[in-house]
DNA sequence: CGTCCTTTTGAACATTGTCAAACACTGTGG
DNA sequence: CCACAGTGTTTGACAATGTTCAAAAGGACG
């Protein structure tokens, strides 16, 4: 692991407040690779030798059953993922591959498991991280189950205006294509959904999106903070 | 808190190993108390209190939004819940009923919060206990977008049949229109859905289930471990 | 300029939800 | 014991939502 990356690590909420002698020992069985776009990472079903880390680039998390094939999440710069996997050392329920040129630092899942029983710091650190993934993703069950697609949508809409600043346009971060598959629906529902929100003001040209009437749109998207707030 | 109540808490995985001076501390501030069926014992959106532990009887965790709402998992002894919300100190990102007339632990959140960054053996506990739920609830995403109505509710059944001992019947451990909101489906779908699976084999009367055909219905379902088990 | 891939559109189809009514089951009070 | 109310379940007709398939349109890139 070159000392370069190691800032960028310790810089987590995961690493942050672990004692130096720990971090160190955490790090001496890691490493940093460069991958190019559309690698496989993991697959769902292997065993979880590692927790990942993504320093740069952009990582989703998916998965397949039957031949199908849905994106549960994408995983940016910087944090980890499969990190249930790596603390219960269960296989990982979900694959992941890289969206574009990523960075991502590999740290031996045993030795998480063995400095979680020996730093209080990391201890409380990884449990903060894991329940706020839980948390997200009982949110996002409750957007699925209690949400049309087009209220999905639109709360979607809104949410990433928030993330991009509040202003009245902004970009949408990923392909249309794999937007659906987050929301749980197809390409051509999505396509439909966007013209559908038109009579809301809004309009997408690209990947660019335009509200131009925020209060219409809230009225109907409701979003509510215990589902679509990420922090809490 | 009486001492009768003191054996069933300190046998749970979450409490098992730490030690009894940790222990006592934490039921200390903690109590037990009977509610009858369908109190309402936390709602969404209020702060963490207490963490919740069901000694017997069985709670609902549900969720609402814009007048609609769905069913999220239901609790039986002896397990905890809400233990994320606990954690993080956030708002309860879902609301809690008792089914039956039921017995509940409470313990301070605090509490809970305080003896985890003294004690090793509890930190190691939360965060295996943490770690299932997240897992079990990414496994019901994965139910939920890869799988239609139909799958599901057959999945649901062979995990049933199993639980329950594996025979070619079984008692449905819940009313079926809280199955469809557990499957995500109204009840009028869940009646038709059940009527479908007849020429799998499937036979339901009330609350009894009976397959005729294992290997037929296992293979429409096509269950998964990495979506069907309970246990990894 | 082609080629490849994504996105959009249209039409047919499948699935699921809604509403209303009938039916079944349970427990109560006469 | 039976009538009855209340609730849960099933059924049917219909509406809304979502998917599939095929094809056209648009963009990115060599």
């Amino acid at each position: 692991m070159p000392e370069s990356d190691l800032p960028d690590i310790r810089g987590l909420h995961l690493f942050e407040e672990m004692s130096d002698e720990h971090f160190r020992a955490l790090m001496r069985g890691s490493y940093v690779q460069n991958f190019p776009p559309q690698i496989e990472l993991i697959e769902e079903g292997d065993p979880s030798d590692f927790l990942h880390i993504v320093l740069s680039g952009s990582v989703e998390l998916f998965s397949s059953w039957n031949g199908r094939e849905t994106s549960m999440a994408t995983v940016r710069p910087v944090s980890t993922f499969i990190l249930a996997a790596t603390i219960k050392d269960a296989p990982y329920l979900m694959s992941g591959r890289t969206l574009e040129k990523s960075r991502i630092a590999l740290i031996p899942s045993q030795d998480v498991r063995a400095v979680f029983d020996i730093d209080a710091k990391f201890a409380r650190a990884i449990v903060t991280e894991l329940a706020q993934c839980y948390r997200s993703v009982v949110k996002n069950t409750k957007d699925l189950k209690l949400r049309t697609s087009l209220e999905r949508l639109s709360n979607f809409l809104l949410r990433q205006q928030k993330y991009s600043g509040g202003g009245a346009e902004f970009d949408l971060p990923l392909e249309k294509r794999r937007l659906a598959s987050v929301l749980g629906m197809t390409p051509e529902n999505l396509s439909r959904a966007f013209k559908a929100l038109q009579s809301y003001g809004v309009k997408v040209t690209g990947n660019r999106v335009a509200i131009s009437d925020q209060k219409d749109l809230e009225r109907f998207a409701k979003p509510s903070p215990l589902i679509d707030d990420y922090s809490t």
